[in-house]
DNA sequence: AACTATTAATAACC
DNA sequence: TGGTTATTAATAGTT
């Protein structure tokens, strides 16, 4: 906006890039502080330079309040069970965040949870641990079903490399071979 | 910045302060695209209107996204178990918030976590809930002790009342009374 | 929501 | 980086 104007694209001058870059974040975190404090809003801001380094601007109270109020509003159109455990992520994220000590928040038992809240809490993670369970459970069993079916494969392919040898020497007490290469079918799909 | 500059405060005029939100949050949101596009960063802006009322813009990529990407970057300065457990609620977030289904995330099996991860997300819930039954545990014993307390407060009472009693009726064989009312005791700095 | 007179932001340059 | 200035862009007050 100004000494011309410059197209809505990349910058590829990195001399230049670099240089805007600097003056437009300065730029959007003021006018964050002016809107916020003219219109009595509360902002947050994070912006990643394309390297990586984190620049962060939260008007009134930290940025954890804000993620937190974001989760809280952000998170209000979706069903039961998936709200549940949004919430009870919220509930482990505000405990944890808050916590600037050493311990877990539980840790010494005069932390800011009450006994109903710890016993709803621990309901939410026996069930986790029951979900988590049943998923590993059920990514062994299809490993089983795909070392199941691969051991299948190598037993047809050595029987059918015995019988080769078979047919070829007329020897026939030679003992199952076990492959030597994978073998390609339809079973690959599963990647081990 | 126009037809006259205006103070940096509250604009006290809910009128002109709603309007001036509007525009100035278009404004705000605008420069933010414009300073992504042109310099190749990923930004993050939550506004919360004084009414509570959000407006978001994540350029590039989820706000999700973001909010982890947040705080891997800004949780750098804490000591170990704490880490862990930000760590924890950053990957249940993550896996969390991004399932728009209606199960938990783990449900089906076919999810993103591999077994490693599985076992490890194991080993920190049970991790939890052992602390949270410490914790409930702690919690229980305070008030077991509390009203151990008060059992012997109004056993005492009852005694003296009964003494009482006895000395002005002559009487003797009355069963022994249970105090109606609390008694103020050094032990109420327990709140029940 | 549209219109402008102004102010504020900033691209190019040093 | 940090400052200057010619321009453009944003917007305060108004309709």
């Amino acid at each position: 906006m100004a000494r011309g104007k410059i197209q809505m694209k990349r910058i590829e001058n990195p001399v230049h890039r670099q240089v805007t870059f600097c003056k437009r974040r300065a730029g959007l975190l003021k006018k964050a502080k002016e809107l916020s404090v003219l219109c009595d809003a509360e902002i947050g801001i994070f912006i990643f330079s394309a390297h990586g380094k984190l620049y962060e601007l939260a008007t009134k109270g930290t940025m954890q309040g804000l993620i937190e109020k974001y989760m809280k509003s952000s998170c209000g159109s979706q069903d039961d069970e998936a709200k549940e455990a949004q919430l009870l992520v919220c509930y482990l994220a505000t405990s944890l965040l808050d916590q600037t000590s050493s311990q877990y928040m539980l840790g010494g038992g005069a932390g800011t949870m009450t006994l109903d809240e710890l016993h709803i809490f621990e309901k939410h993670l026996e069930i986790w641990i029951y979900n988590i369970r049943s998923a590993k459970m059920e990514i062994m069993f299809q490993e089983i079903q795909l070392l199941k079916n691969k051991e299948g494969i190598l037993k047809a392919a050595n029987n059918y490399l015995q019988e080769m040898i078979e047919e070829q020497t007329g020897i026939t007490n030679i003992a199952p071979m076990i492959t030597p290469y994978p073998l390609t079918t339809q079973n690959e799909i599963f990647q081990t």
